[in-house]
DNA sequence: GACCAGGCACATC
DNA sequence: GATGTGCATGGT
């Protein structure tokens, strides 16, 4: 079975996921580094902490101690080296963009993308979460449900590398924004609802 | 109570 | 280059 085939059938299965769940790219972006293998459940917490002290702002979270911070996104988990992650990261969106997602748009996919990893506590899915999700750039997001299903029908090996595996979807698939939303998207919900990681059989996957 | 969740950096060999 | 470990809350 090809790629494209696997997304038909998820499509069918599961109909579209309006992804990202967020209100704005801002969002999108403090989720992303939030959800590290965190679920998402508790990071919806987190954020909701933050909403209600209307904290989720650039300029906010780049102003209130990491302390604070760390406080406010407990639920998330890992709450200590999250807070680091985010100032990190709101340290670079200050001193490359003057604070403003805005600005980021200027620039290219692979700068950006550079740019991103070279920010401590920021890997390649949550770099390229954020370059699709709230950037809207053309870029595959892959993930742990994403290697276990192409694993377990035998399409990579269990630890193929991040790159490799990216470059699989986005050779075999039609490039867009669109497309890889809504895959990766469907790949979660794949995951969540039926991949199981302790489960290696599943009798009821909806790729047979 | 065990297991898991929309990773990443770092230590050690 | 590969392999192991710390980070931590909350749901199932």
């Amino acid at each position: 079975m090809n790629l494209v085939k696997v997304y038909k059938k998820l499509y069918l299965s599961f109909g579209p996921q309006y992804w990202w769940p967020a209100e704005s790219p801002f969002e999108v972006m403090v989720g992303a580094i939030l959800t590290q293998n965190t679920s998402w459940l508790n990071v919806r917490k987190a954020i909701n902490n933050l909403k209600q002290h209307k904290l989720l702002t650039a300029r906010k979270l780049y102003k209130i101690p990491e302390k604070k911070l760390a406080l406010l996104i407990k639920p998330a988990g890992y709450y200590n080296i999250k807070a680091k992650r985010l100032k990190a990261f709101l340290d670079f969106l200050f001193k490359h963009y003057r604070g403003e997602i805005q600005h980021m748009l200027h620039a290219n996919i692979p700068t950006l993308r550079r740019q991103l990893l070279s920010v401590k506590g920021i890997g390649p899915e949550t770099a390229d979460s954020i370059l699709l999700y709230a950037l809207e750039k053309p870029i595959f997001v892959v993930d742990a449900y994403t290697k276990r299903m192409l694993a377990r029908h035998n399409l990579i090996k269990e630890d193929a590398p991040y790159e490799k595996i990216q470059k699989l979807f986005m050779r075999n698939l039609k490039k867009g924004v669109k497309l890889f939303n809504e895959y990766h998207a469907l790949l979660v919900k794949l995951g969540k609802d039926f991949c199981h990681k302790s489960k290696p059989k599943c009798d009821i996957c909806p790729l047979k």
